[in-house]
DNA sequence: GCGGGGCGTCGAAGCGCTTCGACGGGTTCA
DNA sequence: TGAACCCGTCGAAGCGCTTCGACGCCCCGC
């Protein structure tokens, strides 16, 4: 390994002028400078990593922390972590991939070594065990996702409230009354991970204010599952027009077998889908959706995880504004549906 | 940050002994072990990963390079790099995700920095332009996926071209004749990605050997895509009656166009995927399907890299064999067909 | 023409750890 | 009973970099 002794020696200057050169913190004369790049070039020079976290204090690593449980919305933890990685390298840093495995032990690990300068937190619960020995460590962290206290921290995420509240707003718009969310696996509202419930809650409320009923029935993802769910769900309420879907394995399964039933999309039943772009597109009915910006989730966490580390990032909770697309999954609530309407009023 | 010094101070014993406790390189009696050990854990000692890496000369970093187009085959590679960074901490190791986007320059920048002991390689073509800075480095690395030129490397992938004659074998069996291909996008052939060009090898050859006619056609994912792709497989080849997917996004479109078309699978029309366990089981149709085994291939990438690192492992291709799963997506041909056939012999 | 101030460069002191050689004391074997 | 040895421990030397203070030198102003 070529080390910076060497570079400074065969460029005919001393050690600290090439570390200089490179970080730029005291300027240097214009010939000085281009001879020192010029033997960086030609002895393929590259910093020793440990030495510089060493001597400089910052590994200019960020550790990325995704979730244990793999199997769930897998595309989009996918897209966050590209997302986290493209614009970390932007910003001259690199990514440690931690999974959730390891749990809050991992984020002392990381933290307590200095082996990673910042921490991004995914799939954040609402009482997240991660939560304590990040604080204590005093290091800048980002979360993508919410907790219950977002006292002192800086979270982005979809806004999931809103992102319920529109969905509700579009549907009531078109005369529906009864309405359905098909959930994420049961599990995740166990583990009380923030944005399923607050979907449902931005759902709720909204349903409540215009007087639609909601059903939430959380769902495992596949076929099997969801056509037990579907059945108790139009057993219960056999007058649902509409359903509301965040659940990225749940969206072909429900096409599928509504398709199946007879129920044609969207002249009898109305989908919208919370869900990536892609997914949305790509579904065998082009589907009105509200997008989760996977890729702008991350960029943005990595961008006020910069700046923190920096110094100049204030503590904040961003919350990105839903957007609905309207695809061809919605429409009018049917005549039947609209007429007892009609008949009530 | 509590330093190795302190530690030592705390237990009255000299650094070089804390050091030893930690790496259990010179033997230490056993009263000092505890107290040293004692003195970490009320000190909240962790050792400094820059010191670390610096004075010993590795990191404990696996870097993990990740295809760039993240569009392509998400779940598997998702899978691989959790399978990875999971079997890496089980080793001491921690993993860093680079994007294919920095391409062979990442892999200089990684190795020449001292920043990753080591390196795995994912989505590898056969023509690798990361190959050439990898080899120069002399790091351990190991490929999930197959070069052209595999001299000297240490590779990972399932054997596709076995596959491909696995797939071939069971239709045979069943009595097809006539078997379509649905590949990946066109992007990855052209990209020369390792693992389409083997499968359909393997297809080739096995339907040559046993007589029966195969048709290839790469397909973008969706719907749109793969209803174009689906009817010219009719229009040119109308006996068609068996397929085999290797595209994950094109599995659920094929499944509901055939239903369209009034095509029902297994009775009229079979189809092999391959594709992990998880797809093929949640699709409508439980899919007959040779498994790509992610988790495998991650753990067994790390257990190679790990080897090798520590000096003892040999440069070797595996190929985990196929296993293909018999579901409800494959049948006998249909009757017209078989007629067909018995007419000619 | 001389003092003051930048500017550009250097030397040296660490950063926290690993590891090598050394050393004292207790065994062990002839 | 001494030499040879091993075990447990220590001190010191570095790993390759950053950064601080120091030091010339040149340019400027008076």
């Amino acid at each position: 390994m070529v080390t910076l002794a060497e570079v400074a020696r065969h460029a005919g200057v001393s050690a600290s002028t090439v570390s200089y050169v490179l970080s730029g913190k005291r300027s240097i004369s214009g010939a000085t400078r281009q001879r020192v790049e010029e033997s960086i070039r030609v002895l393929g020079y590259h910093p020793n990593a440990g030495a510089r976290a060493l001597a400089g204090g910052r590994s200019n690593i960020i550790a990325l922390m995704v979730p244990l449980r793999t199997e769930l919305y897998v595309p989009v933890m996918m897209e966050i972590a590209v997302a986290v990685a493209t614009a970390a390298r932007a910003h001259g840093y690199d990514v440690l991939l931690l999974t959730g495995e390891e749990g809050p032990a991992a984020v002392r690990r990381v933290t307590g070594s200095g082996l990673a300068d910042a921490v991004i937190l995914m799939d954040v619960e609402l009482d997240d065990g991660r939560l304590p020995p990040l604080r204590a460590s005093g290091r800048p962290s980002v979360l993508i996702g919410l907790p219950a206290d977002t006292t002192g921290l800086t979270c982005v995420d979809l806004d999931f409230t809103a992102t319920g509240a529109l969905c509700v707003d579009h549907l009531a718009e078109l005369g529906h009354r009864e309405i359905a969310l098909i959930g994420e696996a049961p599990g995740v509202y166990e583990r009380r991970t923030g944005f399923a419930e607050r979907t449902l809650g931005g759902l709720r409320s909204r349903a409540a204010e215009r007087g639609l009923r909601l059903l939430h029935r959380p769902c495992e993802g596949g076929y099997d599952a969801l056509a037990a769910t579907l059945g108790r769900v139009f057993d219960e309420r056999p007058d649902t027009t509409a359903f509301v879907v965040q659940n990225e394995a749940a969206v072909e399964p429900l096409l599928a077998l509504l398709r199946r039933r007879g129920r044609a999309v969207p002249e009898d039943v109305s989908v919208i889908a919370v869900c990536p772009e892609q997914v949305a597109v790509q579904a065998s009915v082009r589907l009105t959706s509200v997008a989760v910006p996977a890729r702008e989730m991350g960029r943005r966490a990595v961008e006020h995880l910069v700046a923190k580390i920096d110094g100049a990032g204030p503590d904040e909770v961003v919350l990105l504004p839903p957007e609905l697309t309207v695809r061809a999954s919605t429409g009018p609530a049917p005549a039947r549906v609209r007429e007892a309407r009609s008949g009530e009023a």
